[in-house]
DNA sequence: TATGAATGAGATTTCATTCAT
DNA sequence: GATGAATGAAATCTCATTCAT
């Protein structure tokens, strides 16, 4: 933290690199960010460690990206793009039962979270900085629901968003808990899935 | 000044306070690092900004919690102390059948941590530093898993500890997910409990 | 913020400088360094006082410097190359007679350490800290040594070190005493000599 | 450091105990800064170490030795006395020629400093606290001067004084250069007393 | 554009000393 | 007197960010 610019100060962006040889080094970037954040956590990561993981100097990491806070978007953005197509080729294939394709979902969104640990610590800051607005909604709840709506027979509105929420709790559950590092894992996951399943499938 | 300490180095740990003043003041001071760690995170929550909040000194602070994180560690003792508590009242007053009991136990759970979010935060950083040993066991699922036990009919060890788990996992996804600041709350709730209460009462 | 660090932790050290402007900045902190620990003892130097002498801001003794102890071993290093070269100067122009030897370094020994007496201090600081391990070998006294072997006739490696041990000694004696400061300088020091030339010169 | 007084502060002196008490806790306290002065140099040394090692509390000490800088005055004022009067030991039973007299005084000037390694880190710091006035006489020196002189046959003035400075000086190397810690110890000492007697003894 | 040096506010921590009981 | 808590100036160290080349 320097000096408290006084001027309009027109809010830095991440600017988007020119050439071919620019988007590069922004993806390699991104990588180390996203190494570094899954591994010293938001506030633990330094600018410093995220430009020497990516082989850049660290004047070339404010090159692209001027603020912390715009590296942590930035991956933010990519990953979560990435997971919504993850989450659209889970749903591929149908048309399926809701409750089959929300087992597809589950299991897709907690592959995805577990192989990319630095999105659970970057949305977690997102939210924590977010000025506390009630009932905002999750883009993440919402492409869920989405997708949720295709299965046959067709869901209500309703029915699909409570099959979302249903996934997303899970889900939020199983990485809290730490599930995947659990000796028992395939039999947890197993029962996480049950439960699901069951409390769709019906009634 | 500062030195560099040859001496020794006999790894700094919490002082017990020996007056009354003292007892005060600690918890004094476990009170404000409650509300600071809540409001700013592990991280950034600054030894200075806890000092403030409970009116003592910074050396006051460093009098009895000589490490940033020794007074989380402290007030982590102090938080599992107070939930282990709640938790063996929730289960008071018998035999319950299980299902009965773990919905009580979750419904217990869930207030705790929601009345305490300092709580959440520190078991999420004492993890995060960690070494990452694999199925290191949860001291609340174990005790969980012994309140269950009590349930009658007497449930087998493997039934109270899946229990256990199964309260423990719903119980991060409630949290994380934030479900206490959604609208929705009540229905929401009153969902989980459902697919708690269904997978219990059996299959 | 600062951040309990459980990253790997790869014991700090000096940052080589890989501009010309870095050199001369890391000399000058060097510099300032010697004033200081000179003037305040080891801990009495603060980091602040030399980043202020050598006209640089806290941040650039540190992007060197990570630590204090850091800077102290630095500078003792460049010392001791510029005495190692000051010691082989005087025994150049041989070959001498052991004892003519053995003064001239005595000489030059001494001149060195009062031009520069931050030398003096962190060889102290050095050896405090080190752990107490016997008969740890004095890479000067082993120097001093090699210079003697030259003289002619050729001394034993054992009247070698025997030499250079003395020189040591009286240097030690004279540094500790303050001989420089007393008003009788000239003929302690010529005392010293003495002494040290008839227990060589033979017998 | 505190608070700035600006009233004419009566500058504080080391108290004398009133009882037989207060005596033993004052020659524990010293007895404990000793040991802590030794192990940590005097900077590095806290008046908290000192009263813990004394079994005393911060309190306590205080009520003896209001700063710091009077528990280092102090110590040294017990230390020279012990050394005054071990010196004095050496010299009794003669009379003694002058080389023997010098010789046993070294012996026991050594002897002293090496089992009290408080005393050189405090005279250390006295002589660098000093404003540096040239030529200021040192009270050891001129008492073994003055023990000196009782040799038979009885020497000049000027002789004792220049033994009493050569005892001194190689006093002072044999520490700085930690003669005792070399596994040659008995040889190296041998030979420093073999160099003061020669010089002595003399031309 | 790339690089590495420079900056300084602010965080953690220490410790001599004072105060209240 | 004795005790332990309280204080705060000052020291060490960090790191986001800016600058100069």
């Amino acid at each position: 933290m320097t000096s408290q610019k006084s001027k309009a100060a027109p809010k830095p962006a991440a600017k988007a690199p020119q050439r071919e040889r620019g988007r590069a080094r922004v993806a390699a970037l991104l990588d180390a960010a996203a190494q570094v954040f899954a591994r010293d956590g938001y506030e633990g990561a330094t600018m410093t460690a995220v430009a020497k993981h990516a082989g850049a100097s660290i004047g070339s990491l404010y090159q692209f990206f001027p603020t912390k806070p715009l590296i942590a978007e930035a991956l933010y953005a990519r990953e979560m793009e990435a997971l919504s197509t993850a989450l659209a080729e889970a749903a591929q294939g149908g048309p399926w039962r809701l409750d089959d394709l929300a087992e597809q979902l589950f299991a897709a969104l907690i592959g995805y979270v577990w192989k990319h640990p630095a999105l659970a610590i970057i949305s977690d800051r997102r939210r924590a900085d977010a000025k506390p607005r009630r009932g905002q909604p999750s883009n993440l709840r919402d492409q869920l629901a989405a997708l949720l709506a295709q299965a046959r027979p067709k869901p209500t509105a309703d029915e699909a968003r409570r099959a979302a929420w249903l996934i997303h709790v899970l889900s939020k559950g199983a990485s809290a808990a730490k599930v995947n590092e659990d000796p028992q894992y395939a039999m947890l996951m197993a029962e996480l899935r049950a439960m699901l399943r069951a409390r769709l499938s019906h009634d």
